[in-house]
DNA sequence: TGACGTGTCAAACAAATGTTTGAATCTTGT
DNA sequence: ACAAGATTCAAACATTTGTTTGACACGTCA
């Protein structure tokens, strides 16, 4: 046992297993991933989990951070545009990092889908997730959709506008498995989601500066 | 065995166990469901999913089928409205039904949950129900938007449409973990859920009404 | 009444799986 | 080079869980 050591993490074994165990997670679930199948993966003894880990809860815990880390780090909030731009562009690029980020494939695909079972199934894991890493997200949105309106940031339109927009990426990956089987040919490639973007970031736009018009008051 | 019996469909622990599975896998999922809970809950003995079902992924496919269509039943995709009223007022209906069938309290509130899971791990009771259930309701959504956007059943920019209505509904059934712990006070009784099919409503046509306008066209 | 089919029950079976164990091997500092 | 600690390994353990089995209860119909 070590435990409790001076922080090694450049273990390579330790590295190996969140790979593994991220990919494994990420596609079966918490459940039905075995350790066996994470070690063989990883090229590791059955017993690595739970010398390195404590167990299969906290390996998942790790994974969790893990995963959040690295899809931050490929693709920032708002890539590489500047606070001071036009709120327009600074939503077009908050859409778009945010769809690369839960749709990316590569060694980094399996971020998203581990926070879609998050979704559905909580564990302790999402308490400090959601305030360390998606609260500064929402808040960043809170004011660019803030600046779009025209409004102070306790306007109560705010939290419905922000929701209806990161609604929409999210939708993709969510129902990934719909989409494909209603329509079969649809794309997910760089250039897919680079049109993905254009459209959520048009529609949002559209809806939240004619958000205030009239016509649509009496809906019943 | 009975297994091809002329549809007997008023057997009692049948029913009981079907109403109780739907319950357990709602809450823990398929693979964390035990047969043993399922049997508890509806007062029969272990061995009764098999002797009914065959076996636990085949009492699963039916649960599937039966919350669906309790779930059309109670809450039909168009309300009262008629199917020749204003363009808007069917959307607001469509809005409305899917957010009460997604996130309505008691006993059929575990169909969206069942849905939910179904997204992220498809199984092979997915593939009918999406063209039974969902691909209708897609049609009809698509055909209400054309009315709105006047444009013809074939027009690109329909289904991206489409998909922007539907994920501002399920966000709130798949991010609702989420969204509690950002905004522990969001609330989703009757009154709330009336609100939020509103907005939604509100957002998507103003979007829809003035998409085409300029003034979004350069985002990069 | 008595054989028969249907449904229920408790018990047992077989497989999978997270975890532990104790020895073997490697690494490191002196 | 050597001892001490860290790491890896194969094997075994304990538990959970889906499924099966064979006996039993109950209704139905000839």
């Amino acid at each position: 046992m070590k435990l409790n050591s001076p922080i090694p993490a450049d273990d390579a074994t330790r590295h190996q297993l969140l790979e593994a165990a991220g990919e494994v997670f990420a596609t079966v679930g918490f459940r039905d991933a075995t350790v066996r199948e994470i070690c063989r993966l990883a090229g590791a003894n059955i017993a690595a989990v739970n010398y390195h880990f404590g167990d299969k809860e906290r390996l998942y815990a790790e994974v969790l951070r893990y995963a959040q880390q690295k899809a931050i780090e490929k693709h920032p909030p708002l890539l590489g545009v500047s606070p001071d731009a036009a709120p327009e562009k600074k939503l077009h690029a908050f859409v778009l990092s945010l769809l690369l980020r839960i749709l990316d494939k590569g060694p980094t695909a399996w971020h998203g889908k581990l926070m879609a079972r998050e979704m559905i199934e909580p564990t302790t894991a999402l308490d400090s997730l959601v305030e360390e890493r998606i609260r500064p997200m929402a808040d960043q949105l809170q004011k660019i959709v803030s600046e779009i309106l025209g409004c102070p940031m306790n306007d109560e339109r705010l939290q419905p506008c922000a929701f209806s927009v990161v609604s929409q990426c999210l939708f993709y990956k969510h129902c990934h498995p719909v989409i494909l089987r209603l329509f079969p040919d649809q794309t997910f490639e760089p250039a897919g989601i680079a049109r993905l973007a254009d459209h959520i970031t048009r529609f949002s736009l559209a809806a939240m500066t004619h958000l205030s018009e009239a016509k649509t008051t009496k809906l019943k």
